[in-house]
DNA sequence: TACTTTTCTTTACAATTGTTATCGTTCAAT
DNA sequence: ATTGAACGATAACAATTGTAAAGAAAAGTA
């Protein structure tokens, strides 16, 4: 579910992709580095070579994540970099990463000069609408609960790597009511 | 919020739209007509001349509307009209309405001849995620209650002009549920 | 008009969640 | 080794919601 929302690295690195490698910037950050805060422009797009980020939006104060990132997944604010809007949500680091940055600027340049790409990048974004209506229609869907047993099957991963206060807030809920959850039956 | 999910009748029906007029067909239907089931594959769009349609998800046999459409509005699966997978929802009338169709077949050559509205839909289906985002967001934020009074303030015409158990299953409660929350004050 | 269906409200009860606070554990930095 | 921050579990209480059932009001149909 997670997963497909976003091309892998081994795919995006691959065929069309090599004539841009040196666009490309490596950047080491540590644990809870700020990449993009709610409100700001996007003007860069990561890849995740090593590490693990999240996106959240603010509350009255409180940190909501809206979602999980992992190796090999491409991460931006698509509709904050694509229009030059305000991003709807921050993007943070969980853990230290090794991140592949490229520019705003330079990924125009990409999307000019590779058509393949390009639509490549239309069909990204048709995912992205599918799937964001699949991640609300489970949210109307199901109780709490469910999205939880839901997270234990289709993405342990997320259950081993991620601090739960983080996975309580992703499944709407508070860190208290998902330890009562975790500990039910 | 609604509003921008669908382009105006007015916006779409002029222009570049008025070559392919003809390929409109004029369609009268009863309230509670289904026009697409959820898991078929959309073959029509729909432009709303006069009446109301909605959207909704089965859930253990009770339905969730997951959105409302009036006069001048477009409405279709996209997601399935596009690719031909199956629709993720139900439409179906809440009033008798008055529609105007286009085939499937015969959206695709318009697309094909005119890049104008072949880019407009691209437009369209990014709104279409920035929308989905935001409503999953506000979701994400809000209690039933303050949905409710949001969309009072944003939406006063749905209120009004859809029956409330329709709205109670769109704010994600049961219509007891809204009708406690119309009489807490 | 009379009748039926649909829609909305209300009640009582059970279940879940949020809130606030406390406590124990783990982990990293000094 | 020690300190402090981050993290997770638990408890008590209030508030909200779901469920099921019953009844009233409104709308549609014969």
């Amino acid at each position: 579910m997670l997963k497909e929302q976003h091309l892998k690295q081994t795919a995006m690195m691959t065929g069309e992709w090599d004539i841009f490698k040196h666009l490309f910037k490596r950047q080491e950050i540590p644990a809870k580095t700020t990449l993009l805060g709610e409100g700001k422009i996007a003007r860069r797009m990561f890849f995740i070579e090593k590490g693990c980020l999240r996106t959240w939006i603010n509350n009255n104060g409180r940190e909501i994540t809206t979602q999980f990132f992992f190796e090999g997944d491409k991460v931006s604010s698509i509709e904050s970099f694509r229009s030059n809007q305000p991003s709807l949500y921050s993007i943070e680091s969980i853990e230290p990463c090794i991140l592949q940055t490229i520019s705003q600027k330079d990924f125009q340049n990409v999307l000019a000069h590779s058509p393949e790409i390009k639509k490549e990048m239309q069909e990204h974004l048709f995912r992205r609408l599918i799937q964001s209506q699949k991640s609300f229609f489970s949210f109307l869907k199901n109780t709490p609960q469910q999205r939880y047993q839901e997270l234990i099957q289709e993405h342990p991963e997320i259950i081993q790597r991620v601090p739960q206060h983080y996975i309580a807030s992703y499944l709407g809920i508070t860190s208290v009511s998902l330890s009562r959850i975790r500990n039910r039956r």
